[in-house]
RNA sequence: GCCGAUGUGGUGAAACGGUAAACACAGCGGACUUAAAAUCCGCUGGCGGGCAACCGCCUUGUGGGUUCGAGUCCCACCAUCGGCACCA
């Protein structure tokens, strides 16, 4: 017995030929705005999926997920009268690949070459509709020419008074100097503390530590300072906080972005410093607050370790002690420093300043509680109204002032809500808000400080010690860098033979000494982009991929990222991970080149939505220590592609995080072969041809209603993204027909079309048999290329609806009733029911809620 | 600690404030078969009653509330998962 005998039904031969039939007549070709066979007239749809890192390991089960989801959302639109763009490209510089790479002994373009391949027979192997003409490859010099290109776009532009970036040549005019210059431009140079990985030999985003470990492999990290690449995406705080509000994404993602840039109003003060034994050019502490109204109860002072006026301050006698504390926490690691975080520790500087309100000399300490990068690196502690002033003001035993005074029975020691301002001369008796505002106005009047706002958001470290990933086209030249011209790019990274990293912070490009020297007295930027350069804006580049000329044709971007809304993306899916990684560089990227003029819209990504996680089958994070792996090939292999797609989607709500069944892709499994008989039956021999129940006659009014229920339900559905409940009606559509003795052709082909973005091979495959006996009643050509189904209203409406009688909210009977049956009829049946007078017990109706067509309730 | 999401049968899950559990999985029974697999047909939340078709009560994490009517809305609490975490 051959193993395709076996099969429900032979899937392993039709879906490949239905792959190849749609590449070799370009099937899923979508033209660009001036093309030849471009229709105009049709509205658009960009719907895109996050596209992948081409690892070793292949593709999981995750990835199918999304990209099915887009599949069927990007064939329903195409149906429904689309002009649909749907691509899929590869996201292949960065770690993982170059970790790959390393482990295998293998130049990474060879390995990423081999990974591609492998993805893309895979995503091949599932019939998704992509236009893999449009293909984009981060990695390519066709490509990350550009992405150097908006780097400089980046390097050569400042923001302005108006909050929006604009060239520096502007500034040039102004007659600024190179230094003011470099100063300002949204690529700049800084050297500061930053995160080294000593194991991967990089340093990283901030974004990418986390507690203390790399995102990538959980390496520790260290902070050191060195001079680093770094953009300035802190100058687009405020307009990535405010203009989420025009996006259709999940509430939570927005939260994470604005939690992640985190917000906070609140008012600069400036200390003067007391008793000043040396000479200083600016004698005084400027502090940061959101608490200005608790200015009076401000006892003592911290400033970070790293603070550079510490060193001013320290008295002799303390110096000593300082001067090994600032030791200590420099030499802690943030894992440290985060698993210290509750015992507070800090020393006394020696020195006092003057608290601005009361001219009370308060001490300055220094503590690792207060933090260099946040605000002024300083702050005024007010242990009343401050948890970690409170915790470090007991344990070093340093006044406690109460300033506010919270509600009845609350304690105020701690206390940190709002309350009333008390001990705080002109501001007593005001509540918190007034009090905030009186202070700063008082504040601002006296020149000792202004409102202000500050953001948790540091600007994004952007250079990276590797060798796998785009080179930055700048040179340097007596200390000064300088940018490539654009005719310069592609710059292409050098062909090294040993391209891990040196170990030290020196980058591996170091090693290419000619390719270093750009000139007798320039040489090359030696760091690398990082990983998400690539993907900032891929999306832009799959409307037009193969232009030469531009990182994106000005036709091709206002047609597809076009359409009067915010965010161009129609439709962007992907995974959670990337809440406040790609989804914010990205967001920052967009808008610099919407300032400058490049792209249209002010936001990428139109509506997000985040595919929950698939876990293993034991309810835990799929993992090959856990071996707990499901490897799509296999499935595909053993149950074929459309269940595998039909699958996921039926796994549960595609948002939400859900455990792979085996037994759950057969159900699924079983209802595509359903499909398959109603149309094929098999003889002695294991031959499938034709059923001959199959007929060309209309479909009686149960089946006429249950394919148009199914019709309609179907698309409502697939735009509310709730595949489950399509999948579900289909079911039940099938099941229907699989009762009926003769089978309607007819409506089993209108049938294959509302089938086909979820199945697609097996409605091409089934339209084909329909049509080789009923050539008028099935598509002529592609299924895909067919118009999705309209229903008929009438086909649904009924003769008798069934409703139902409660007696006090409870069930007690029910009756088929005419769907014109009025309310007062409806009452009356529902009266005359013995069951529902058997529980009114005789007593008199009190009221009677008559729902038409759905129930009746008598209270008595 | 703060923020967010989720809690419904044995399992994955459905359910405009209106018949809780659609659709699947698993389980049970039947048809077909020498037999098994596959397929087709039926049953399947819990407790109690009845030979029976059937009947009653209970049930959406817990406790309150609004409503003729609550899985759905409001308040409080509990549990699980995810994110952030000395951000002044």
């Amino acid at each position: 017995m051959s193993s395709e005998s076996r099969k429900a039904f032979p899937f392993s031969e039709f879906e490949p030929k239905w792959q190849a039939e749609w590449e070799a007549k370009n099937a899923f070709r979508t033209p660009n705005p001036g093309d030849a066979n471009f229709d105009a007239s049709k509205p658009k749809y960009f719907v895109l999926d996050m596209f992948p890192y081409p690892s070793g390991n292949g593709l999981h089960v995750g990835h199918p997920e999304g990209y099915t989801a887009t599949d069927i959302i990007g064939r329903f639109k195409k149906m429904s009268g689309f002009n649909v763009l749907h691509p899929m490209g590869w996201d292949a510089f960065g770690l993982p690949a170059e970790q790959y790479a390393i482990k295998t002994g293998t130049h990474p373009r060879v390995t990423t070459e081999a990974n591609i391949a492998n993805f893309t027979k895979q995503l091949k192997s599932l019939g998704f509709a992509y236009d893999w003409s449009r293909e984009v490859n981060t990695t390519d010099p066709g490509y990350f020419k550009w992405t150097q290109w908006i780097f400089l776009k980046l390097y050569n532009s400042y923001v302005g008074d108006d909050g929006k970036a604009h060239p520096v040549s502007e500034l040039e005019t102004q007659g600024l100097s190179r230094a003011e210059i470099d100063a300002r431009r949204l690529a700049y140079v800084s050297e500061a503390p930053v995160n080294w990985c000593p194991e991967l030999g990089t340093v990283l985003a901030n974004e990418e530590v986390i507690d203390g470990k790399s995102e990538v492999g959980g390496h520790p990290v260290e902070r050191r300072p060195m001079r680093q690449w770094m953009l300035r995406i802190t100058a687009f705080a405020q307009r990535l906080i405010d203009e989420l509000d025009g996006l259709d994404w999940p509430e939570s993602i927005k939260l994470l972005q604005r939690n992640w840039i985190g917000r906070s109003e609140g008012a600069e003060v400036r200390f003067a410093i007391a008793d000043l034994q040396s000479q200083i050019s600016n004698p005084e502490i400027t502090v940061f607050t959101t608490r200005p109204d608790t200015l009076f109860g401000a006892t003592y002072m911290v400033l970070a370790p790293e603070h550079p006026l510490v060193e001013v301050l320290a008295t002799e006698e303390q110096a000593a002690e300082i001067e090994a504390y600032r030791g200590k926490t420099a030499r802690k690691s943030d894992l440290e420093r985060t698993e210290l975080a509750k015992d507070k520790s800090g020393v006394f500087t020696g020195a006092y300043a003057i608290n601005p309100v009361n001219q009370e000399r308060i001490p300055i300490w220094i503590a690792d509680y207060v933090l260099m990068g946040y605000g002024t690196g300083a702050i005024m502690a007010v242990p009343a109204h401050d948890e970690r002033d409170f915790e470090f003001a007991q344990k070093f035993g340093l006044p406690i002032m109460q300033v506010v005074q919270p509600p009845e029975g609350r304690d105020w020691q701690g206390y940190t809500d709002d309350g009333i301002a008390v001990n705080s001369g002109f501001l007593d008796g005001l509540t918190t808000p007034d009090a905030k505002k009186k202070i700063t106005a008082w504040l601002e009047e006296k020149g000792l400080g202004k409102g202000t706002v500050n953001f948790k958001l540091r600007d994004w470290l952007f250079s990276r010690q590797r060798y796998w990933g785009e080179p930055f086209p700048i040179v340097w030249e007596d200390g000064h860098h300088r940018c490539l011209p654009e005719g310069e790019l592609p710059l292409l990274p050098p062909d090294l033979e040993d391209f891990r990293p040196t170990g030290t912070p020196e980058p591996p490009l170091s090693k290419a000494t000619d390719w270093v020297r750009y000139s007798a007295t320039a040489t090359r930027e030696l760091n690398t982009m990082p990983q998400w350069a690539g993907s900032c804006w891929y999306y832009l580049r799959y409307c037009d991929p193969r232009n030469d000329q531009r990182f994106v044709g000005e036709a091709a971007e206002q047609y597809w990222m076009g359409g009067g809304k915010p965010g161009g993306v129609d439709l962007y899916v992907g995974g959670t991970e990337h809440a406040v990684l790609h989804l914010l560089y990205a967001r920052f990227w967009h808008k610099v080149l919407f300032d400058l003029g490049f792209v249209s819209t002010p936001e990428p990504f139109q509506r997000l939505v985040n595919q929950g996680l698939i876990l293993g089958e034991d309810g835990q994070k799929m993992s090959k220590s856990r071996g707990n792996v499901v490897n799509p090939d296999d499935v595909v292999r053993e149950h074929g592609a459309d269940a595998l797609r039909l699958y996921e989607m039926f796994m549960g709500p595609l948002e939400q995080v859900k455990p792979w069944s085996m037994k759950g892709v057969e159900g699924v499994y079983r209802f595509l072969a359903r499909v398959w008989r109603l149309v094929m039956e098999v003889d002695d021999e294991g031959v499938w041809s034709l059923s001959k129940a199959l007929q060309d006659v209309p479909a009686n009014k149960a089946l006429t209603k249950a394919l148009h229920e199914t019709i309609k339900k179907c698309g409502e559905d697939i735009e509310k993204l709730s595949f489950n409940t399509a999948i579900s009606q289909m079911m039940v559509c099938t099941n229907a027909f699989t009762g009926a003795e003769v089978k309607p052709a007819g409506a089993i082909a209108t049938f294959l079309r509302v089938l086909s973005p979820f199945a697609p091979h097996l409605a091409e495959e089934l339209n084909a048999r329909i049509r080789d006996a009923f050539p008028h009643l099935a598509a002529a050509g592609f299924v895909s290329d067919e118009a999705w189904p309209v229903y008929d209203p009438a086909a649904l409406i009924e003769d008798e609806v069934e409703i139902v009688f409660q007696v006090n909210g409870k069930l007690r009977d029910k009756a088929r009733v005419p769907v014109a049956a009025g309310k007062e009829e409806i009452e009356a049946i529902a009266l005359a029911s013995a069951r529902v007078q058997e529980f009114m017990e005789g007593k008199p109706a009190k009221k009677i809620i008559v729902v038409p067509g759905k129930l009746v309730n008598v209270v008595v």
